[in-house]
DNA sequence: CTGAAATAAATTGTATACACTTTGGAAATC
DNA sequence: GATTTCCAAAGTGTATACAATTTATTTCAG
């Protein structure tokens, strides 16, 4: 498995985190999948990713278990862990559930959504914006996702804002596994689209342009399962 | 912590998990939890779990870790894992996410409802309420909240029925922690009406039965925060 | 040369050992 | 008598050891 030295270049983002060394692998494995440098199907050996950590076995295996409950990674009994390759069925469901949150939660953002919530909403699309002209990929990758939980939390749900970052991070999964054609630019254009409509308080157009963004990334991912499948299926060999 | 003692009468619902010893652990104990066996805030010391299931604290340390994701105890660093005591707001919160869930399901439902799966809610109506009458409230509880993963199931989405699961555990120990006054009986006739809904295919009386539903479960906590935050401080004093 | 069987290497699952932190209480001080 | 300091018991966090399983390699029969 050499693609699994890529993880060494992995500890770039550094966090507030001194104790937490299960915390910093968690982080590190997951920027390394949702940044595409570990692939769907890549088998993450315990012992290669301590040595790599410079922490005991006992420590990956916590990471592991952790992703595995974040649907990032898959825990094979005896067999050990590989990053997670998600069905087409599984993507159907993940993207049917976001379009139930999201466009409930988008609803429920007009009728109390504040002047100064609008105002954090702009700083964030352009942030959006400058990272996708930098041609900053991981930077926008995690900026077009946290666009989602960050109306969560304006909307005062910490508990639902940890439940689609958890759905968001499957999305990003399933968009780089399936290839998605569907341009960041064209992304955060819909993103403004909906603060536009958020701003009028115009709870029916938000809702709307919501499912269809939504729809529209579902839509835009390669997943025709004969030629997709089957290319995959031979690559190896 | 006397209480611990009543872990020792848990493992009683066995389950069809040989080598899972971790998954045993995790059962066990979400059983003693939402059979209130186990009262919110109580210590959960590792060496004493490992002893009553006769297994080493690596396992142990799994299944709490396990459980805290599922927010049922909480883990704090070097000083160990309680059964959780969800706040007030997290309460308010996790039903706001239900609600948003559950009534965006029922409409789904509505459109693409089978015969058959009429069929499958009448008979699960008919185990709640047998189990009220046998006033077997284990059981009663466990199939209440199954309810709602049921509807998940009939939609064909996993996710959503897992999603759904763990906020119903969670609203479970809401609910005896804040003793909640919504009888079995009650909650029972709503589901009939829900199904009755469903069968009629009548989207919109679906949809508000489940919200009022929802509703009157939150409503009817014990949520004063002065009394019952001081009669809970108070009591082990 | 192909394919099955046997063997060796690598990997996972669980238990145990040990260092460090917290907790409860005794001894000492004010 | 109350408060602080110190010490011992208990408990958690991480590393390591070892058994059990899987995977790779070699050997041998056909």
């Amino acid at each position: 498995m050499k693609r699994l030295n890529h993880l060494q270049v992995v500890g770039t983002r550094e966090q507030a985190v001194p104790p937490g060394s299960t915390q910093r692998i968690v982080e590190s494995i997951t920027a390394a999948i949702v940044e595409r440098r570990l692939m769907p199907g890549t088998k993450l050996t315990e012992q290669k990713i301590a040595d790599i950590f410079d922490v005991s076995r006992t420590i990956v295996r916590q990471a592991l278990n952790q992703l595995s409950r974040e649907h990032l990674v898959v825990l094979e009994p005896a067999r050990g862990a590989s990053v997670a390759m998600p069905s087409i069925e599984e993507a159907r469901q993940v993207f049917e559930v976001r379009a139930m949150l999201e466009s409930a939660m988008v609803r429920q953002l007009c009728a109390q959504i504040t002047d100064a919530h609008i105002v954090q909403l702009r700083a964030h699309l352009r942030d959006e914006k400058d990272a996708i002209h930098r041609t900053d990929v991981s930077g926008r990758t995690r900026l077009l996702a946290d666009f989602h939980v960050l109306l969560a939390r304006l909307l005062g749900n910490e508990v639902l804002a940890r439940l689609l970052a958890d759905l968001l991070s499957r999305s990003s999964l399933i968009s780089l596994m399936y290839q998605s054609a569907h341009s960041a630019v064209h992304s955060q254009d819909e993103h403004l689209h909906i603060v536009d409509a958020l701003e009028k308080r115009d709870a029916r157009t938000a809702i709307r342009l919501m499912e269809h963004h939504i729809a529209n990334v579902e839509r835009n991912l390669r997943l025709n399962p004969n030629s997709t499948d089957l290319a995959d299926a031979l690559r190896p060999l």
